[in-house]
DNA sequence: AGCGTTGATGACAGCAGCTGACATCAACAG
DNA sequence: CTGTTGATGTCAGCTGCTGTCATCAACGCT
């Protein structure tokens, strides 16, 4: 494997899954990582900014889509509805993904290290929906509120569509877990 | 300063505070931490799993506060309704803090790596609060949503309280995050 | 007072994550 | 064919963190 081959970034984000999946994301060396890749350590370092990043290559992309379909809601709807939008054009990203959604998914949800990065990726896509959604006139706390709600419903319209069989899409779930997150704020009083 | 001073963890932890807001969190050492407590790098280590963790020794009281206060709220309060009472009681924990969560809280800020530990330290918090409610007959995924939902309450109106004038109660700001998250997510349709 | 136990601390070696600086090499333009 | 460009390799070095063993203060027992 010659020094120019093709899809560096690809190729070392593929073996370090693998590798934090086979024997753990502790027990993986940076140096290992690259190794499979036909890499050096210090080459894997400029493409990524440490040992978690590279499974969080897409997560810009994510939140990119995310907000884009948000400010693109019509500007009659709630904002709430906006949001609402956003998690379905989300849900189109993972369409045909599941098994690899799994794959990193088990991997994070082992490795409190990696369960960090993945809540601060929310976290940052929480404050881009909140920005979007002042934007649009929501004023504060309202758009932060609203932008936690449907990062909430994210997160647990995931794990339920990662665990759930192959027929139910994840739009479907998402709007499932937004409705119940109405009914549940909604109980008291 | 000989080697058997008093409450070593305390002093430590006050130590790193005062290096991280000084001159930044990455360009404080461990070593100059221990040294500021009169003890060595090895025995900070010895107390805080790690460099970050320092900031975060009250996290498990507050949890098990909060955690408490729902398991014992009325068996006919509506989820949404027992996870307010816990925000009540963490409130009053806050009660004559307000300084030094300032202080805290913008090292916090200033520092991704410290960001991805109080976000941790949350979603532990929401997980703590899912199983309690679920203990209380409530059922998934409304046992998660409520708890994420409480804890999106937590941290808009944490920081909501922190930027405030002295007079603002944090258990009153509080009670207003909630009300406006009711109206927020009841707003569409 | 003397002595052994216990628990916290210090001292030291070492690995892994991460960075800066410089050399090397393939591809591409002219 | 040559100079440039950008990606990669090599090496030295710091810091976070851990294992291991020695040291020391406090305390109880005799």
């Amino acid at each position: 494997m010659g020094r120019w081959e093709p899809n560096a970034r690809g190729r070392m984000a593929e073996a370090a899954l693998q590798l934090y999946s086979e024997h753990g994301y502790e027990q993986t060396t940076v140096a290992e990582i690259a190794r499979r890749a036909g890499l050096t350590e210090r080459t894997f370092f400029r493409h990524y900014a440490d040992k978690r990043e590279v499974l969080f290559a897409g997560s810009g992309e994510l939140e990119e889509l995310f907000v884009r379909a948000v400010a693109g809601a019509p500007e009659s709807a709630a904002p709430i509805d906006a949001v609402a939008a956003g998690l379905d054009a989300v849900a189109q990203m993972f369409a045909g993904r599941r098994e690899y959604a799994r794959r990193r998914h088990a991997v994070i949800t082992a490795t409190p290290e990696l369960k960090e990065r993945e809540l601060i990726k929310l976290a940052s896509m929480s404050a881009a929906l909140a920005g979007t959604l002042r934007r649009r006139g929501v004023a504060e706390p309202a758009a932060s509120l609203t932008a936690e709600a449907g990062i909430a419903v994210f997160k647990v319209g995931f794990e339920r569509w990662a665990a759930a069989a192959e027929e139910r899409e994840m739009s479907q779930v998402m709007r499932e877990a937004l409705d119940e997150l109405r009914a549940v704020t909604a109980g008291g009083r």
